[in-house]
Order: C-alpha cells, then sequence, then structure tokens
DNA sequence: GTGAGATAACTAACTAGTTAGTTAGACCGG
DNA sequence: CCGGTCTAACTAACTAGTTAGTTATCTCAC
C-alpha cells in the first residue's frame, strides 16, 4: 500500500463509489465496512466496484488521497489571502475547518487511518500531509522573522492546531453519552468552529512575541 | 455495549488475556484483531478467553475499562502533589505520559475507540473520562481565581492538552514514512515527552494572565 | 440508413477462505 | 469423585474477490 497513483478517468459512477466508500470507511474503519454495503450505498453491483476502481486496498486509497488533496489545496489557497502572520496561521485551521463543513466524515477518516500507523495510507497523502505542515512551519518562520511570533517548534504547533482540532471532532461525538456528568457546555456552543476558535486563540496568544 | 460493570474475579490468566488483548486491539483496532490471535498473543485456549473474561466486546470493554481507571488515578494523584496552579495543569499531561510510558499501546487503543466513536466503550469509561475533565477543569478554574489564568475554555484547553498528544502518539508511528520529504527533526528530540512539553509551554503561556 | 461487430457498463451467482462463538469431553488437585 | 480449568474440534455465518454471461451504446463498411 506505498505507490499507487495511476488516476484512474473520473465518472459518474467511480465518484458515487469514492463518496459511499468515504463515509463507510469512517463509520466503521477499514476492516469493519465491507465492499458489499459500500457498493450497496453506492448504489451499484459488488462488480462494478472493482471495475471501476479496484480491490478494497485500491479503494480506500483513492478516497485518502483524494480527501488529503482537496485539504491541501484549501489550507494552500486560504493561507495565501493574507500577508498578517497571525491571520495566515488562523487560516490553516479554518481551511481544515472548511472541508470538514464539506465532508463531516473526514475527521473519523483521517483520524482512523493516522490510528491504524497508514498502512493504507498512498505515498501521494503523505507527501500532501507533509506539504501542508510546511506551510504551518513558513507561516511560523516568517512570524518569527516579522516579530510577530516567538520562536517554538512547528511540528508542535502544527500538530496542536490541528491534531486538537480532528480529536475534537472525533470526541464530540461521544457528547452525547456523556450525558449529565459532564464538565461541558451542553451542546449549543459546542460546535467544531467554536472549539477550534478557542484553540486558535490559546495558540496565538502563546506564540506571539509579547513585550509591545 | 453500555451497561457491564461486573468485575469478574482477578487471576493470573484473565490479566495476560487482558494484556494481549490491549496490544492487539491497539494494533489492529476491534474489527482487525481476531479472537483467536488474542488467545494465541496471551498462550490460552480460545475457549478460555469466552471462560475468564467473555465474548469479543465484553473482552474490549474490560480492556478499554482498566486503563481510563489507572489514568484516571495517575492524573489524581498527580494534580494533588502540588499548590500551583502551572503545576498543577503541567501534572495533568504529564500523567498521561506517564500512562503511556507504562503502556506504549496505549494512544493507538484510545484514540481508535474514540474515533469509532465509543461503540464499545462502557459507562465505568464514560464515567472516568468525564471526572479527568473535571480535574482540568478546577485546575483552570482555581488559577483563574487566583489570578494565574486568564478565563479559556476549559473543554478546548483540556482537548489541547491531551487530544493533542494522543493524536501526536499517533503520528509519531507515521514518521518513518515521511522519509526526507518532511520538515520535522529526524527523530532524536522527536519523542512524545518532547512534544508534550512544547504544547504545554504554549498552552501555559496562552492562558496565563498577562501584564505582571 | 442499416446491419454486423466491437466495446464499455453492468448483474447474478459462485468460490475459497476466515472468524466468532460453542460443545463435548479430558485433566487434575483436594 | 467432583468442581474448576482447560483443549480440540466443530459450525454457522460472513466476506473479498472472480467469473460467465447480459445489455446498451457506439462504429463504420456497404
Amino acid at each position: 500500500m506505498v505507490t499507487r497513483e495511476v488516476a484512474q478517468p473520473r465518472s459518474e459512477t467511480r465518484d458515487r463509489i469514492l463518496d459511499a466508500a468515504g463515509q463507510l470507511f469512517a463509520e466503521q474503519g477499514f476492516g469493519g465496512a465491507t465492499v458489499e454495503e459500500i457498493a450497496r450505498r453506492a448504489g451499484v453491483n459488488k462488480a462494478m466496484l472493482y471495475y471501476h476502481v479496484g480491490d478494497k486496498a485500491e479503494l480506500f486509497a483513492a478516497v485518502v488521497s483524494a480527501h488529503v488533496g482537496r485539504i491541501r489545496t484549501l489550507v494552500a489557497a486560504a493561507v495565501a489571502e493574507s500577508d498578517e502572520p497571525r491571520e495566515r496561521l488562523g487560516a490553516i485551521p479554518r481551511a481544515f475547518a472548511r472541508a470538514v463543513h464539506e465532508h463531516p466524515y473526514l475527521p473519523q477518516l483521517m483520524l482512523r487511518e493516522i490510528t491504524a500507523g497508514g498502512p493504507n495510507m498512498p505515498d501521494v497523502a503523505i507527501r500532501q500531509i507533509a506539504e501542508i505542515m510546511l506551510m504551518t512551519k513558513q507561516v511560523l518562520d516568517e512570524g518569527a522573522a516579522r516579530g510577530a511570533f516567538r520562536s517554538v517548534s512547528p511540528f508542535a504547533t502544527h500538530l496542536m492546531l490541528v491534531g486538537a482540532m480532528m480529536f475534537m471532532a472525533n470526541a464530540l461525538r461521544l457528547r452525547d453519552r456523556f450525558g449529565d456528568k459532564l464538565p461541558v457546555p451542553p451542546s449549543s456552543q459546542l460546535d467544531l468552529e467554536t472549539l477550534s476558535e478557542a484553540v486558535l486563540d490559546i495558540v496565538l496568544d502563546g506564540i506571539s512575541r509579547k513585550g509591545n
């Protein structure tokens, strides 16, 4: 599960399969989701799935690559929109939030694969994740050069912003289970956007150069 | 998979089964791990697993509960050791780090279950997680009352500390895959402790009341 | 324009292998 | 000889992947 980048031609059927697969892989995991059920949800015969995409592993790789590529594009565009270090850094989690808004099953899908150690993560996806992390590093370096940020670990900062967000998106699904016994605002202001803004607020405060 | 708290009597065999199950559920996930393999790794006959613990779901619940309970104990003890708000907050991720040190497969196991939406998470475990989150809230409230911290979302702060750490512990396993194309210090100072200290540093800075 | 032949998209049914859970009975210390 | 602990062997259900064959659509010589 390492090299598989042969881009199949797009087709309506293929897209339906990929979307159904994304949902089901997110909900059930790679092992939990059955090819049969993916095909059923996409409204196609199981054999068509093999015809249009490939085996289960190829299907998974295709889904993950598509999403990671989309996120990379969104982040790059969002970062380019401003020139101010703080805004540029904030653009990164906000781009993630937009991607999640488009495909709500995305955090579950991604976290599942990361947790599994990426056994089905294609090289293209790895490369794109590295590119996204590089963007965070560039924004931080630039901010430091301009005197806006103090020097911090870019890896830790990136994982704080993105990792906490991914974790939150998934943890929120457990919310109902907590019932009354939780020290959490019930649900009104408990959406992902509010939470990631709170994280961004703390991070920006934590890395900004003080003493003005 | 919600109420199952009947504490079986401990036994050496049962402990071996639980430990093997923890490792395998972490490595392969609930669906991916096979009962056969868990039994083999524990060095017992498969039927003994049903005799000593119960079916696969009960086994999983027992493993998760044991670990969450252990973390709760560690966190409570660590927080109680100091009186100074900043140190008390720092004690929380450090207690997690210690738990992870004891059982390296723990972040993978926990994150897998959280990502899955907790379908096998027993109520006891949920209650204990709530208690841990309450401790963070208390430390933050107390720190705010003492003028050390500004007012921040306890939920976001907790998830930042713990979530980022869980995410990192899992992301680190992908490190090798990045090869050269990564903006990350190669591996020397890339352990979980260093990373969580970096996170703690940023968070403490970000939530501390400025203007002394 | 029309009919033969090619081709892409699809289906139903099957195979081979795996897995959770059960059961009938063996072993053994007290 | 009895209760707790254990084993080997089984079954019932499920699943990834294949295959033989069907339908619909297009192509192009005549």
